[in-house]
DNA sequence: CATCTGACGACCG
DNA sequence: GCGGTCGCCAGAT
């Protein structure tokens, strides 16, 4: 399985936007459903914003020390934690309607 | 070859 | 809202 269309399509999702594994694996018609596209994600090249995959409802599923890696870099673009969970009514990116998404304002 | 182990997510109590 | 279970499936041991 090559994980080429995974990175393309992670590599389209904008700053302090982010979307769950399971919307990649719909997305992409992943055989084995959110947990195919974590293993892609797990070994993701450089380049790739692996950090703005999250779990459903937003939870961090990576462990340390990737975790606090990623909150770090997540917090880096504006993205809003609600307790461990990024608030994904403010941020969840919905690539069909990725024409008019721009970063959340108010950082 | 048998088992175990996940960067998942839907369900259920 | 939270923790446990189960289906899924490719790699590692």
């Amino acid at each position: 399985m090559s994980w080429t269309p995974v990175y393309r399509w992670v590599r389209q999702i904008p700053r302090g936007r982010v979307v769950t594994y399971g919307q990649v694996a719909r997305a992409l018609r992943l055989p084995g459903g959110g947990r195919t596209a974590g293993r892609a994600m797990a070994a993701c090249p450089p380049g790739v914003p692996w950090h703005r995959v999250l779990g459903a409802g937003g939870c961090l599923l990576t462990r340390e020390p990737y975790s606090s890696f990623q909150r770090q870099l997540l917090a880096r673009e504006g993205v809003e934690f609600l307790g461990a969970r990024v608030n994904m009514a403010r941020h969840h990116w919905h690539p069909a309607r990725a024409r008019k998404s721009r970063p959340p304002r108010g950082v």
